[in-house]
DNA sequence: GTCTATAATGCGATAGAC
DNA sequence: GTCTATCGCATTATAGAC
């Protein structure tokens, strides 16, 4: 799962080294952009296979072709390192979907859409599936990310069913915080058993069930 | 989500060491069961907290008070180790929770049960969705191991609702395909929510409301 | 900007004394 | 059954040459 946090004010950085919060490069690193990028696919996929716990700099630095110490000199460290995959996924991501809670529908149907995305980007939801497990963890470094996520994720989805809920458009018994709760629990957890199996789970077409059964109106 | 297999014919092990699979005691441990057990319950903590790869042999003889060459008298290595943790759990569940596939509606109101139930065991969730995520990987230890758990669990939970729908108590449009791997997404996927905050997330509840937006009848 | 070298720590596992 | 000692390897990170 794949959403953007709405980028006014303070934005939740990952925690690096115990205090310090990288938001961005500091300076211009307009040369090295390409090494950069070369680092953070490496990255992602390290962590996606190994979570960021045993994910190693080494592994990091092989695949890019580069010593250790050299990819240290762009990320002070394995920390930052995460900080800055997790923030290009955001930023990547934030140009794909635009999710305007003013339409309740529209919310429903970016989200299907975007487990159908998902889909094409195993690496990716390898990633956020470890690393939001792993993450449930208060020591881990972007257990703060990942809880500010799940909170906007949730509320965008809440508003999205509130709206519904305003408009009669809700099945009997079906309420929107218990509603939004299990759209982001559902695309969580179909994550898991397509990774496991991707021939045995269309993700999108069971969230569409799923938003099928909560609403009376047409996808 | 805890659920016990079948325990006829050929059991799923953990590969243990690539090759050799353990399914419990080969001989009679019978004076040292206390230390086995309480190794079997410092080594889910420690792999509740840290998962299996970032876990430590160390983190657990240290909880159990004793060396990891002490350790490793009883477990012949890291990865044995965890296939006892996982068989333990499949065997003291076993005794809790019986599911009988005969009855449609029993099933789904056992997997609430034990969606209750678990919320008072925190580190077997944590257990549970760590080692879930991770065990995606095809090369971990576990892989084998969660696979044909979820094709087991996933089974009896098709089974139960292909029974209500052929009593007709499914609602239109529900299949019985995508209602039970929702199912099982929606208990994995709020186990993650529930582990960042547990007083946002009721699991039980939540899936309860799901149960009853997909069948006609009372739950 | 990238390297080699190295520090300091942690890991799983084995050998052998008691 | 448990220990100490040790092996061999991986890890993050730093220092300093080029």
């Amino acid at each position: 799962m794949i959403l953007r946090r709405e980028s006014e004010g303070k934005e939740a950085g990952v925690v690096i080294d115990d205090g310090r919060v990288r938001r961005g490069p500091r300076g211009p690193y307009a040369k090295s952009e390409q090494t950069r990028k070369a680092i953070l696919d490496a990255a992602l996929k390290v962590f996606a296979e190994s979570g960021y716990r045993s994910g190693s700099l080494r592994n990091v630095a092989d695949r890019v072709g580069m010593s250790e110490a050299g990819l240290l000199h762009h990320f002070p460290s394995k920390s930052a390192l995460l900080a800055a995959v997790l923030e290009r996924r955001d930023e990547q991501t934030q140009e794909q979907f635009d999710f305007d809670p003013s339409h309740g529908v529209e919310v429903l149907r970016s989200l299907v859409k975007l487990a159908d995305y998902n889909a094409s980007t195993p690496g990716v939801v390898e990633l956020f599936c470890t690393l939001s497990a792993e993450a449930t963890s208060p020591e881990h470094p972007a257990h703060q990310w990942f809880t500010e996520r799940y909170e906007f994720t949730r509320g965008m989805t809440l508003g999205a069913f509130r709206e519904l809920d305003a408009d009669g458009q809700l099945r009997p018994g079906v309420t929107p915080e218990a509603a939004s709760r299990g759209a982001i629990a559902l695309m969580d957890g179909l994550q898991i058993q397509w990774l496991l199996d991707r021939n045995s789970v269309d993700m999108a077409a069971d969230l569409r069930a799923y938003f099928s059964a909560l609403i009376t109106i047409e996808l």
